[in-house]
This record gives C-alpha cells, sequence and structure tokens, in this order.
DNA sequence: TCAATGCTTCGATGAGGGACGAACTATGCG
DNA sequence: CGCATAGTTCGTCCCTCATCGAAGCATTGA
C-alpha cells in the first residue's frame, strides 16, 4: 500500500463523464452558472449541484455568488494544466476520433486554455519568442530575457507584474506535443488578441478564429 | 454535451484507488509484475489483474512478457507526467499529508519489496556485499561472486537453491533512486532477519523495524 | 408580501464496477 | 510426464454513487 497525494481522489472527481464535460467547459476561461454546466454536461440541475459540490470540495473550482447566481471556476491554472495533460493522454490513446472535423482543425490552430492562448499558433509564438531571446527557456522553466520589458512595452504589455502568480509558464499543448506560454504574460496576450479584435471567439467553443488582417498583424507582431 | 477526446475514460483509470497505486509504484520506472502490483495496492492477485487488463486497454500500459513474467511499465513520459501533474494537485488541494509520519520515515529505512528487504539499510547492505565482491555487480545484472557460496554458508543460507527464481535480481528501490537485492537471496536474507528476530514487520504495513540489538546483529553480518 | 427565478437538499431507485475464491491456462524445471 | 509457479477468467456478492423528482431556501422584483 503506497501512501502519498490522494490522486485517486482527484482523479475519480475527473473520471465521471458529467463531471470531465463541467471542467471541460470551464477550460473556456469564464466562469459560468450551475444551470449552464447542466446543459453543458447534460445532466438535470441537481445532479449538476451534486457534481459541483464534490468539485468544490476537492478543490478544483472556484464560486464566486452575484446576486442569485453562482458563478462556478477551475480553481487555477495548476488545475487548467492537469485537465490539458489529461486530455493530451486521452487524445494519444484514442484513436476513436473518426476525422477532425472542421472545428476541431480550428482547435489545433489556436484556442483558449483556461486564460491564454494554446495551439499551433501559440506553440510557435513562443518558439518565436525564444529563438529572439525575448524569452529562455531551459528545461521545464521559461523567464524573461533581458529584452522582454522592452520588447513587450512596445506592445502595450507590462511584464513587471507585481502578481503573484508566476509570469511565465510552460503548459503542454495537447495537440501538438509541445509546450505553449501560460502565466500572466499569455494571459496579457490572449487579451491583446481580443482586444486588437485579432481574432474572434468561436461560439459554444474554445476555437479562436483569426481574422486575415488579424493573423498578418499577429505574425507581424510575435513571430516578426 | 461536448466531445473530444474521452478525458473521463482516462481519468475514471486513475481514478480507483488500487489502480492509483499501480500506476505511482510503477512511477519509478521499472516495470513490475503482476503479483508486485498487487503487492503495492493491497489487492488480491485476481483484483490486480482485472485492473492491469483496464489500464492495458486505456494503453496506459505496456507489457512485457519473458517467459513466465509479465512486466507492467508506463506506456511513456506522456502518461507519466499526467500522473505526475495530478499528483501536483492532489498534493496542492490536499494539504492533510503535509509532513512524513512517522511511520513514513521508517518506510525509508526498511520495508518489505515483495518477498526481500527494500530502503536504505537494503541498499546500503548491496553495497556493501558487492564492494566487498560477495556478489559481481555489472550494470544491471547481479550475480554470485567466487566466496559467496561460503560466505552465505557461514550465515546458514544456501545459494546453491535448486528453485528455478534467479538467486539475484536487481529491484529499483523507490525512497533512494538505487538498487537493492532481490532474488531467492533477497528473499533468503528477508527470511533470516525475520527468523533471527533482528528485526519486526510493522502491522499492516510494509514497514520493518530492526531492534538495536537487531541492527547491530544485522550490520555485523552484512556490512561488517 | 407575494410571486418568480436560481439553486440546493432530500429521498428513492438502480446500475456499474470493484472485491475475492475457485477454477483454468501457460510456462518452466526435473 | 508431473509438479510448481505466474497470471487470467469466471461467477458471485455487495457497496458506492450517479440519477432524477419533489420539496426546500434564497434572492430579486413588483
Amino acid at each position: 500500500m503506497r501512501e502519498g497525494p490522494d490522486i485517486a481522489r482527484i482523479a475519480s472527481l475527473v473520471g465521471d463523464p458529467a463531471r470531465a464535460n463541467m471542467l471541460t467547459a470551464l477550460m473556456g476561461g469564464t466562469a459560468l452558472t450551475a444551470s449552464e454546466l447542466a446543459l453543458e454536461a447534460g445532466v438535470s440541475l441537481p445532479t449538476a449541484s451534486s457534481h459541483l459540490s464534490k468539485l468544490m470540495e476537492g478543490g478544483l473550482l472556484t464560486l464566486a455568488s452575484q446576486g442569485r447566481h453562482r458563478y462556478y471556476g477551475l480553481a487555477g491554472p495548476q488545475v487548467a494544466g492537469m485537465i490539458e495533460t489529461i486530455t493530451g493522454v486521452a487524445a494519444a490513446v484514442g484513436p476513436q476520433r473518426v476525422r477532425p472535423g472542421p472545428r476541431d482543425a480550428a482547435m489545433r490552430v489556436a484556442r483558449v486554455c483556461y486564460d491564454h492562448l494554446a495551439g499551433a499558433q501559440a506553440v510557435a509564438m513562443l518558439d518565436r519568442l525564444v529563438a529572439r531571446q525575448v524569452l529562455l527557456r531551459d528545461d521545464k522553466e521559461i523567464r524573461l530575457g533581458p529584452s522582454a520589458a522592452a520588447h513587450f512595452a512596445g506592445i502595450g504589455i507590462d511584464v513587471e507584474s507585481k502578481a503573484r502568480r508566476p509570469v511565465c509558464r510552460a503548459c503542454l499543448d495537447w495537440s501538438v506535443r509541445r509546450t505553449h506560454l501560460a502565466g500572466t504574460l499569455g494571459a496579457a496576450i490572449l487579451d491583446k488578441i481580443l482586444l486588437e479584435k485579432w481574432a474572434r471567439r468561436e461560439k459554444d467553443s474554445r476555437a479562436v478564429i483569426f481574422s486575415p488582417m488579424g493573423k498578418q498583424a499577429f505574425e507581424k507582431v510575435f513571430l516578426g
């Protein structure tokens, strides 16, 4: 008998289809109400409520009450990263996907991962930033390079954040098997992309669709 | 209702305590047999076998058959990474296991591994036997040295056993990251230790507790 | 205060799946 | 061949837990 962190407890929380659907829905980054999550999961409201209590008790969710609405969200980037990793394994071992649908293809190109950008586009961006030594990557860690502050200030992003969250974090991509950029910097970049309307979010999906001009602008700024 | 990679399926595989224990045990990197995994998980052999089929079917494990032994190992680094990530979340949300309990410390010193001794004590013993050339170790293999028969006969252990099991086997230690001695010789030594009452087994645990005098005797015989 | 809405709790039901013992298969050794 | 050991399959038991309807709180608006 082993001991240590109770991994079975956490995994079994994710292991129920209804809860897995809820968590996947929350990977979009926006907090959702119990009714919305019930709909996403395809269960009745009482059932959803029961699942949400369990996820709360397990520490995977946070709750923000606003009037008679209760907004549930992922507890943090670590939880989001876990879901992403599990998704990666599931995608790797699950050959049951007949063919990648059109929406699926869009997801591989660019999608929201909690609060930052993921997908081929995001992986390419990180690669480029590292190649230009704006960011430094050694092993699993990503750090700011000497020119980072100036570089991002030019785009209107302040990397001198005082937040307790790390500025840079590596997040494993489930479609491409490579890391992309998370952390406050990753979040700021996604904000920028949406703010500048370089891309829009697909409704009811995590997919992020770049407009032709938006793609150009993005590539000029981040890949140029 | 969402679709995509079946994350619930994968998570539920990890979500069973017995299977979680097995996967954690395999995180050491060495492949283990069904019996060893049954012991690790604290379930009977049939139960373990059933769990192993499920893990295999889920694509989380690989299987290498060698004669009548079947060695199970993690399917790859991606799976290992997933376990690691889940462990991280479990550790973060479960503050209940912060400090290593007394039993945990004892486990690191000496414990039963299948049918032989593991832990710091066992690693030290193998080191000493190799240094004195009673045993010969090249790479991953351990063999009897020329003086082995005489040496162990003096302690009352017959290494010329007719058993079909190998006399010496290397086994990777979970606490220390080094190998200790398994095989019939390892088993015989553990028998000797318990028979001479140098140590007793902690109830319901793999920990092995040496008495002060027992420790002295053991060290004189095996480390002297 | 009363109705409407959002959500949780309670209670009953049912199914999935984890547990083990016993029997069966496979490999190895003499 | 016969015996021993390693594993799997089968059958059965039992318990957990997901599910939903109905009822209970809580917040808002009139």
